[in-house]
DNA sequence: CTGAAAGCGCTAACAA
DNA sequence: TTGTTAGCGCTTTCAG
């Protein structure tokens, strides 16, 4: 059923029906006659014969790189909150860390299929930036800093230093460091550079012997320890690019007896669910994802309402949780 | 620019443009003519234009409760992953635990907005049926059991009775039970269900001074342990209805100096990365998260090909995953 | 405040 | 194989 047939079931005009969806400029009776029929017929309107017209499709592209990751996952959350409440919908594009699918949705998106469009993407390149120059509605990249567009970023740097500083304060003086891929430019540059920042300033070198990258997982973070003791000068803290690096370096300190945090200290970024509850209880630097999620919405919505043009930054702070696994005194 | 100031740019026909962009019925000449017009224009067709014609939309709603669970963004990825590959893209309605948003979104999705509806729902009402039924594409549930409907779901009483059983089998005589709320078939009623066949079976009865309820949360099995433990017939096993709730009773039985699994032998359902990690590894049962969104995926993509009408229910074994939160001899 | 009618950008049937 | 053209279902002037 269109519009038409259903405006003569109802006994009312086309754009009488129009109206009573949209704007609502319409006369008491003809509502009610619009919506008895409505009743009887379950008439919906086409959302995208809608979209031919208005240009609006209230939607919201979201390119990310995996779902079952808990900080993706909370800043998913936080971007489904706020636009939820603006009553967008999000289509979501899963890229499972492919580059290619990366650049295809971001194409895709080019194709009038959203009024905006958020990335959280790990790696950027020119490609990246020509397409996202090229895109017809605005977008807004959530947990990297790329100049020239709207960002809201972490103090991956600081968060970092921070962390290391933490450890180097109660004393260690061999700091390890397990990172991510340099590429990334959050979670694997700044994060090292902000390790190595604490480890200059505490007027230490930074041993390359004892500089690891690893993938972002449990796993690589358990082989990364091992070779990292495996060498003569063994480490007495270590610092890991995230909180999941870390719980597997310290599933290979539980195997091996290296205990945490009097052989050991070690702490991780993110601040996960999961730090908090190994056997011992990660430190570790609070990146507000759900807020970067919100904030990133946010900056969106400003940017559909008005093409101010002008690109914004915005970094969030992060907070330190301290806990046993630098408990040292 | 629309497909006719684009035709006449690439000087070709609109047919031909539209060719290009569809079946490719096309000259040879004619393809270069409009490659090299893309080329210089950037030209991208509108995709609600086509929708309207071809009542394709080439969008998948999903709805589901909330984005960060492990569980949900494991099934969300296996359903991400299988409807990618055919060219779907999925339009994620994220209910934050609101009725009344799963409701309106599957308002929103008669809309002619999507091809295909995956719902990831914890509690069903009638008015959900109805408005299932009145669905104008086909609809899969992932997760719950729905009598009449298209479902992929996890065998959770079988669940629960293995992993009782396993901790019964070893000599414990007092179960104790933290479970979800009944109304979630799935992972309140069926989980508990089969913790009771397993006492029953064993030949002790279900003390419903040691059965609590909970929300899918760590601190609410904190909570609902410490109220286990306070009165005077202490359990010497736990069975809790997810890994979460587990963890946060575990929380409680360090802090209390509870030993596991001399103390009290704990499993948990789901088999989430976190169990693995806890200062006691948790014995769980293993879920398919991913498989059954792929298998979801699997069945909506048949429905959406053939009407076949049929309506089809896919139960996903289980495996137990033993830890040393069950190994007493 | 209302209804008629002209498109929105595209697809598909049809004629060539 | 191609190009012309009539819609798809809706919104939005514009004249009443």
């Amino acid at each position: 059923m269109n519009i038409s047939e259903f405006a003569k079931e109802a006994g009312v005009s086309v754009s009488a029906v129009s109206r009573y969806f949209n704007n609502g400029y319409l006369a008491d009776d003809k509502r009610a006659l619009i919506e008895a029929a409505l009743e009887r017929t379950g008439y919906m309107p086409s959302y995208s014969a809608r979209t031919v017209r208005s240009k609006v499709t209230k939607l919201v592209g979201v390119i990310l790189p995996k779902l079952s990751s808990e900080s993706i996952s909370r800043i998913t959350e936080g971007i489904s909150e706020v636009l939820g409440e603006e009553g967008f919908e999000l289509l979501l594009v899963n890229t499972a860390n492919d580059y290619k699918r990366e650049i295809s949705s971001l194409e895709l998106f080019r194709q009038n299929r959203v009024d905006g469009v958020i990335l959280l993407a790990s790696v950027f390149t020119d490609l990246h930036r020509s397409l996202l120059s090229k895109m017809r509605v605005p977008a807004v990249i959530v947990g990297q800093q790329f100049k020239g567009f709207n960002c809201v970023c972490h103090n991956d740097l600081g968060a970092a230093y921070s962390m290391t500083k933490l450890m180097l304060d109660k004393g260690a003086c061999r700091p390890a460091f397990i990172g991510a891929n340099p590429e990334d430019k959050a979670a694997g540059l700044d994060r090292r550079l902000g390790f190595e920042k604490a480890v200059t300033e505490a007027g230490l070198t930074v041993d390359p012997k004892l500089c690891e990258t690893a993938k972002f997982s449990m796993d690589s973070g358990y082989e990364k320890a091992k070779h990292l003791f495996s060498g003569k000068n063994r480490p007495d803290c270590l610092f890991c690019a995230t909180d999941n690096i870390a719980a597997g370096a310290m599933l290979y300190c539980r195997e091996k007896g290296i205990l945490i945090p009097d052989d050991l200290m070690i702490c991780g970024v993110g601040d996960s669910r999961m730090g908090k509850m190994l056997y011992v209880p990660l430190s570790s630097a609070h990146l507000h994802y759900k807020t970067a999620g919100k904030e990133g919405a946010k900056m969106l919505l400003s940017e559909m309402k008005n093409e101010s043009g002008v690109c914004r930054i915005m970094q969030l702070k992060y907070d330190i949780s301290e806990r046993e696994s630098t408990a040292r005194q």
